[in-house]
RNA sequence: AGGCGCGUAGCUCAGUUGGCAGAGCGCUACCUCGACACGGUAGAAGUCGUUGGUUCAAGUCCAAUCGCGCCUACCA
């Protein structure tokens, strides 16, 4: 075999040299040149501690197919790359490496574990980088930043000052979520809400000095030693004996009054709160009102404080267990029952929070939420697909504050100092010299570390170099379309709208595109931290890296999570295969550039591909206008598989031999040139790998197909145009094709069994038609004989079928056994006569009629003639063959 | 508790304005015909979760219902 290509694909050695040589030749650089469109995509930066999984392969590939998309459409593409320092992640991470070593973090002291953590990323914080270019990442790489990089920490400490002067940020003693285990703040997006099967413990909380008192239900009994009050609603005739009096709250020696507020429900439990303002969220806004004590019994470490008593120590579950069998005993635990409620756990860990009472700092979040809220209801932002936009509008609705301290080491630190001789706090870029209100020079900067969320709220500007005014920002923001997981359109995508909208007065970006979620076979969400991943690189070596991108942009339909299947990946490795080896058959034939060539002396396949050709560029353009990946994929599927190998290349494979002449010889040639040409560029942004390797070989392909132009913009494939007579043309000579065919595979003829054939159409032009594209018949249905006739004396011995207007017969004499025919037909028969009766009944409707739409009801007119025409042809043949029987 | 989504062929999933149900894999039969067995040709297979409604016409719109899943939430 003399071909340029070998037989099966090997995507191996392939990608890895591609990609290397786009990198190397800066293929994938922005430049700043402002006369051309600009295109922008920031990345939605991975953990440093990451490990690629098909979510970042589904979220890459479809931010690289709009990339390589709108270079091959001309545009300057910027595609910022970058990752996140994550703080309580990455902290976690080598935390427990250190562990490991036998060192606590705190023996080492907080300055050199950050060293640590630096040098830890610095060894592995680059392996989530290099995953993402095995899968083809066309990111302009130069410009790679990472949140806590010396321009970015910048941008971080400039917008917290500002905010902090324009009131925005305030520091406070507030109820936050608290993970012991962390032992850090948790904002409240960071908690996960669990279903938990637990019980409600009924306490009675006995009158001091005197008889009875009321009963609380609480599901974390421990919490009772913080209680300060025990809280009732004003009008409940049950408590009104008990306002103003003290109770004793058992196991301590503390009395604690009874209030009334009306936030008490009444019909919970026994109407009775008891009030622990330390240790929940609502019973400190009670203790607020109230001027209620808040004593901490729970410590950030999760054991108990001096607080609790004698509890003192106990890790925070224990006690729990103390505390119930001593409220049994002392006969004060009136009631038991098994109750299922929402148990908070932090995201990073696992662990179950604990509400706690800090002082931390907060993003007021009502007016950059407003002006968010507002640039989406205006369309300045648009979110696709729009469903989201229900989603965001009710977050932003709804904020609350934005807790954005983390008493973690890892991070930015906050930039605030407190003077330890007057208390005054000092907010600022640089460490001041001096307090300015008393003028000592013992200043200590806060210990805790900014969100890992509001470095990356920045990230669309602070990445192009804001706070400096750049070319960059001026070139490309805001940035075209962000694309991103649900998952976290409010912990990221709200926040770039309220920092963009603040700092740069102009939305992050025009579009926002939410993906599907890659879940794992239970429909739980793929995380490390879950340890359900199915590793992409697994996938790659085993299928490469187009048949992945392939499968994640078929599977990529808006508004529905994934479910991966391996199985389909292979079908995709296959397709890969299909269009590498009609590449082999092509260069076979193709030996030199066609790229200059006139169409002329068209064959009806050269005119119906070209037609074709067009048609799915246009659909594939559309697709990916309007960010419908899967259809994208699936037209061009069809198109390469289904029309151009299965049909066109066979129609065209006696021409490319020169059976037909040299003119028939060349022109096919020109077009199968063209069509391979323009389909490879269609295929780049899906499979770029594979499209580049063959583009290589393909004579007259000028350099790398990163720098090829779309074909839809290209005028010359325009003179050829649609060609909708083509179209009709070729689908009536592939009914017949497929009509004999049926017969022969309905009649276990074998293939190799040329038939002979005799087709009679009263239609004129039917004739001309299939008498011109005799051949193309004679050839694919695989026929010895092929006439063609008006309407004249039906033979008896063959089997019938019908195209259009045109009557198949196939000669069966020493074939075949009419039994065989005799059953087809009554098949059909049967078949087209359950049709007949539908299309009856809706004609036979008024109804129908009358207010269908015209061309429906001349369409389905027309549908009805056709089936009968083709029942009478096949009851007239069915009479025929009983006749044979018979005789 | 509220909000959202899903239920279509054995499996995994498409189906943009209502107008003859599709793909991939699997399955059946036949086929090594000068690209490809990771292939070719033909075929079987769905009461589109259930019920009711709107309409000439419903997988598609409305209501209810069952079964899943997700998100948001300060009911102890």
């Amino acid at each position: 075999m003399d071909s340029i290509l070998d037989k099966g694909y090997e995507p191996r050695t392939v990608e890895e040299r591609w990609y290397a040589y786009w990198e190397a030749n800066g293929m994938f650089a922005a430049s700043e040149d402002p006369k051309k469109p600009a295109y922008a995509i920031v990345i939605p930066p991975p953990n440093v501690t990451g490990v690629l999984h098909m979510g970042h392969s589904l979220n890459i590939t479809l931010q690289d197919i709009l990339c390589r998309y709108r270079r091959l459409c001309g545009d300057n593409v910027l595609w910022m790359p970058g990752t996140d320092h994550a703080g309580i992640a990455t902290q976690n991470v080598v935390e427990r490496s250190l562990t490991a070593q036998g060192v606590d973090r705190h023996q080492l002291g907080r300055e050199k574990f950050v060293e640590k953590v630096w040098e830890w990323r610095k060894t592995y914080g680059s392996a989530i980088i290099n995953q993402l270019k095995k899968l083809g990442a066309s990111c302009d790489w130069e410009r790679e930043r990472f949140t806590m990089d010396e321009g970015l920490s910048r941008a971080v400490k400039k917008v917290f000052v500002q905010l902090y002067e324009q009131g925005l940020i305030y520091r406070g003693n507030y109820i936050i979520n608290w993970c012991p285990r962390c032992m850090t703040a948790l904002a409240d997006l960071e908690v996960e809400h669990e279903a938990h099967d637990g019980n409600l413990y009924h306490i009675l909380y006995p009158v001091a000095g005197g008889e009875g008192g009321p009963v609380v239900a609480t599901t974390r009994p421990e919490t009772m030693l913080g209680d300060t009050a025990v809280a009732v609603h004003p009008e409940d005739e049950r408590y009104t004996a008990l306002h103003g009096k003290q109770l004793m709250l058992p196991l301590t020696n503390r009395t604690i009054p009874v209030i009334c507020d009306t936030y008490v429900d009444r019909k919970f439990g026994t109407g009775a709160l008891k009030v622990t303002p330390a240790h929940d969220p609502n019973d400190f806004e009670i203790g607020r009102i109230h001027s209620l004590a808040s004593p901490k019994v729970i410590g950030d470490d999760g054991l108990m404080t001096g607080e609790a008593g004698k509890y003192k120590g106990l890790e925070r579950f224990a006690c729990r267990a103390a505390v119930l069998k001593d409220l049994e005993s002392a006969g004060l635990l009136v009631k038991v029952e098994p109750y299922n409620h929402g148990v908070g756990h932090c995201y990073r860990c696992h662990t179950v929070v604990e509400p706690n009472l800090s002082k931390q700092w907060f993003v007021k979040t009502k007016l950059l939420a407003e002006k968010a809220l507002e640039a989406v209801k205006s369309g300045q932002t648009k979110i696709i697909p729009e469903k989201w936009t229900g989603d965001y509008y009710q977050w932003m609705e709804n904020i609350r504050d934005w807790c954005i301290s983390r008493q973690i080491w890892w991070g930015h630190q906050i930039p605030a100092w407190t003077c330890a001789q007057c208390n005054e706090i000092i907010v600022a870029l640089e460490m001041p010299d001096r307090c300015p209100a008393c003028n000592s020079d013992h200043l200590i900067q806060d210990p805790d570390v900014l969100d890992t969320w509001f470095s990356s709220a920045l990230w669309p500007f602070s990445t192009m170099g804001w706070p400096d005014d750049t070319p960059l920002l001026k070139q490309f923001y805001p940035t075209s379309v962000l694309v991103t997981g649900f998952d976290i359109l409010f912990f990221w995508v709200a926040r770039m709208m309220m920092m963009g909208l603040r700092f740069m007065d102009q939305v992050p970006f025009h579009d926002v595109y939410i993906h599907a979620l890659v879940r794992d076979e239970n429909g739980k969400k793929m995380s490390k931290s879950t340890g359900n991943v199915i590793d992409p690189i697994d996938i790659i070596k085993k299928y490469g890296t187009d048949a992945l991108r392939f499968t994640l942009t078929a599977f990529a339909a808006q508004g529905r999570d994934i479910k991966l299947s391996e199985k389909r990946i292979e079908g995709y490795r296959n397709f890969i295969n299909k269009l590498w080896n009609a590449a082999r058959f092509s260069f076979m034939h193709i030996q030199r550039d066609h790229s200059a060539a006139a169409f002329s002396d068209l064959s009806l396949p050269d005119r119906w591909i070209l037609d074709r050709l067009k048609t799915v560029t246009g659909q594939v353009t559309d697709a990916l206008d309007s960010y419908r990946f899967n259809d994208a994929a699936g037209d061009v599927y069809h198109f390469v598989w289904h029309e151009f190998c299965d049909w066109y290349l066979e129609f065209i494979k006696p021409a490319l031999y020169g059976n037909k002449g040299d003119d028939q010889q060349q022109s096919a040639k020109h077009v199968l040139w063209r069509v391979l040409h323009d389909t490879l560029i269609l295929l780049h942004p899906i499979i770029p790998f594979v499209t580049e390797e063959i583009w290589d070989k393909l004579p007259g392909a000028q350099g790398s197909i990163m720098r090829a132009t779309f074909p839809f913009l290209e005028a010359r494939l325009f003179p050829i145009g649609f060609d909708p007579d083509a179209v009709e043309q070729m689908t009536l000579v592939m009914a017949v094709i497929n009509a004999i065919r049926n017969i022969r595979g309905e009649m276990g003829i074998s293939p190799s069994q040329a038939l002979k054939v005799l087709i009679q159409s009263g239609d004129e032009k039917t004739r001309h038609l299939l008498a011109q594209n005799k051949e193309f018949i004679y050839n694919l249905a695989r026929l010895s004989d092929l006439t063609i006739t008006s309407a004249g004396e039906k033979p008896k011995a063959t089997a019938t079928a019908v195209a259009d207007q045109a009557l198949i017969l196939v000669y069966l004499e020493g074939i075949i056994d009419f039994d065989k025919e005799a059953a087809r037909l009554l098949k059909e028969i049967v078949k087209i006569n359950g049709e007949l009766e539908k299309l009856d009944k809706k004609l036979a409707n008024p109804g129908f009629v009358n207010q269908a739409k015209p061309e429906v009801v001349d369409k389905t007119k027309e549908q009805r003639q056709e089936y009968a025409e083709k029942r009478d042809k096949f009851a007239v043949n069915l009479e025929k063959i009983k006749s044979i029987q018979a005789g």
